[in-house]
DNA sequence: GTCTATAAGCAGATAGAC
DNA sequence: GTCTATCTGCTTATAGAC
């Protein structure tokens, strides 16, 4: 393999795979430079930081995916329920209907923690807040607004956990299936 | 340190906190003997097979405590209510009020998940048995009581990824003092 | 049941040729 | 931009003294 020239949103994905089924810790040089189809040192000429590097890329990458998949379809237009459920599609396929564990959990232990808190909490605080202002358009109050946006967050959390642990993968589907009515129910 | 025979429950008490805290590919030799006080030739002395037989206790460890606290009292004497009360004050023990991280969690990734993958969907699914069938026995269908009670286990779950990525340490307490409500409610 | 010493291998990381 | 070769330190694991 000389000069395969494989775009950086592609090695990204790639690498993205590896921390996902692997964990940060679990993800060693060796796997990453084998799904990239990259050596070390190519992977430092792009990575120069190496592992640290690789997964703030990652988990940038990540931030902008959910953004576009479901961020900006909860404030986009049309009736709240209407993108709730477009929401419930990109949630479906940023986790691959659960069969994709999440970075959030992957990255809030051991080592990963300290570098990466920042941006996890970002993530959630700006992901709960997108809920809850569609709530509160859709005429909830804003307290049971806030309380069921972190609901949400904590359901799609939970279900991506108990899913890998079941081995079950009808669970993550049903789970976000249900969340329109759950969270618009007056 | 020379005899201290550090009773086999207090090691895996502390051999478990570093699982919680490391995960299970964080969690080094060097770390679990410091941890313990003992040096790397005793923990093999205890745990011939090294980290997996450490992993291993932890777990069934942890497997018998979550019995004893919640699913024990599930089952025991006394109201529905308040059998589930004393649940909720159990889970709050094991997981300190959502500041120690779920071993389901840190076991379901990477190496971990093939060999432990049989014990963690065997927890789970005692727990969903003994939730539903208190929420049977308080009056609610079946069907119902069985998505009800995934629903308690996916929101336990959820919470304290949700809580360990905040860093926000009410999250957790919350969840589990709104879980008797909304799991009764008919 | 604990310790010291050590082995063998893999981790992350770098230098420099092409 | 990729490669080969190499380095240092840490990893798991074992042998054997006390």
């Amino acid at each position: 393999m000389a000069h395969p020239q494989l775009p950086r949103d592609e090695v990204i994905d790639r690498l993205t795979a590896v921390f996902r089924r692997e964990g940060y810790e679990g993800a060693s040089l060796a796997l990453l430079s084998e799904a990239t189809g990259l050596g070390r040192s190519s992977l430092y000429h792009h990575f120069p930081r190496g592992k640290d590097d690789m997964a703030e890329a990652v988990m940038l990458a990540a931030r902008d995916k959910i953004t576009a998949l479901v961020v900006e379809r909860l404030s986009g237009p049309g009736s709240p329920r209407k993108r709730l459920e477009a929401a419930v599609r990109g949630w479906d396929e940023f986790y691959q209907s659960g069969q994709l564990s999440c970075l959030t959990e992957l990255f809030s232990v051991g080592n990963a923690k300290q570098r990466f808190q920042d941006l996890l909490l970002g993530g959630i605080t700006k992901l709960r807040a997108a809920i809850a202002a569609l709530l509160v358009e859709a005429g909830l109050p804003p307290e049971k607004a806030e309380k069921r946006a972190l609901d949400a967050v904590v359901a799609i959390q939970g279900g991506l956990v108990v899913a890998r642990a079941s081995g079950d993968r009808s669970i993550f589907p049903s789970i976000l299936a249900e969340l329109p009515d759950r969270l618009l129910n007056p």
